[in-house]
DNA sequence: ACCATCGGTTCGTTCACTGAACCTACCGGC
DNA sequence: GCCGGTAGGTTCAGTGAACGAACCGATGGT
């Protein structure tokens, strides 16, 4: 249901891709399990998503297989999303849209990625551009550029001020630290 | 303005493309456009979109420098929208889309992609499975899939059943050939 | 004169996103 | 027992975007 009614007379994976993924606010949702956000509330002022928005977002995610939800502790009752295989599988995606932004938007201020073994740059192609091995997206380090906000408003953000591993939990500081 | 009224809290280069090109029916507009479609009617028909969306969506990606509005004939005035650097250099990330989503969506039954070169499978990241080189995207073959409809009631549908080097223009059937 | 094509614009309806308020369950301090 | 705070939601009115059908102007063919 992402474009229109759906894409049913679309015959192309791009399109059967869009389906799951092609929503508003999906994408980012999407990013953020990837660099390793995985609570409800982190999402929330991380990406400033409307909350009926993001919870219907993690609904259809975790139906989809892009997620998995997952009880970290009992009393009280909390659970963690968790990127799966088939959504850790949309990092090239996600990698090679982020290029283009960095390319042609943002001009390289941001964020850039580097292969954890050996510290080279992520290549367009997903390459490293060092030893040439195809990283996988567990091998790749998030480092922040010189254009992030140094000193942001939400926890999520000042955690990923710090290189950051894909994938691996996101350590938020409480907030009674931030003051 | 792709997702809530903005992006700019998200220091993000895959929100700052996502901007661009995130809004519903855009990819796949770049989509056709990198597929060799350059008119108003042939985008019309292949994705059926409302027609304003269409219009909307051709004059964002003109602006953005994504495609670009040309001129070819006079009488009647009639223009035709190519994709420029700036475009072809989604297709990466279209590119990655699409084999998340023959992958993990539609099991690899509708269009796949060659190295005109040698003739080798495109893979994940985009090398050549037979000659391992980065394939550029003018030397990409689409290839037609088992699954796709053998007889489509559009014309750019039925040209799509060929294989097609990408960005050149798509030829259609004129519609009195189809009976 | 008539019909068809191409590339749009206009407009009423429907649908999704937004943002604020509210709710439940639990914890800690007093 | 009461209050405040945190976490993870749901509900709802208002708004903005997408949808689809109708219309339009310029041209070409017969």
């Amino acid at each position: 249901m992402a474009l229109g009614k759906d894409y049913v007379t679309q015959e192309c994976s791009i399109a059967r891709a869009l389906e799951v993924v092609g929503e508003r606010w999906t994408l980012l949702v999407v990013r953020d399990a990837i660099y390793g956000v995985r609570r409800y509330n982190d999402f929330l002022v991380h990406l400033g998503i409307p909350r009926a928005v993001l919870s219907a977002r993690l609904r259809t995610l975790t139906e989809e297989g892009v997620l998995e939800k997952r009880r970290y502790q009992e009393t009280p009752p909390r659970d963690e999303y968790v990127v799966t295989e088939r959504g850790a599988a949309l990092w090239p995606a996600l990698r090679a849209l982020g290029q283009w932004g960095r390319e042609y938007v943002d001009g390289n201020r941001l964020r850039s990625f580097r292969h954890a073994d050996c510290g080279g740059d992520v290549e367009p192609y997903g390459t490293c551009a060092a030893c040439g091995t195809l990283v996988p997206v567990a091998d790749v380090v998030m480092v922040p550029g010189p254009g992030l906000d140094s000193a942001p408003a939400d926890p999520v953000s000042r955690a990923l001020l710090r290189p950051k591993r894909l994938l691996e939990p996101l350590e938020t500081d409480p907030v009674h630290l931030a003051h």
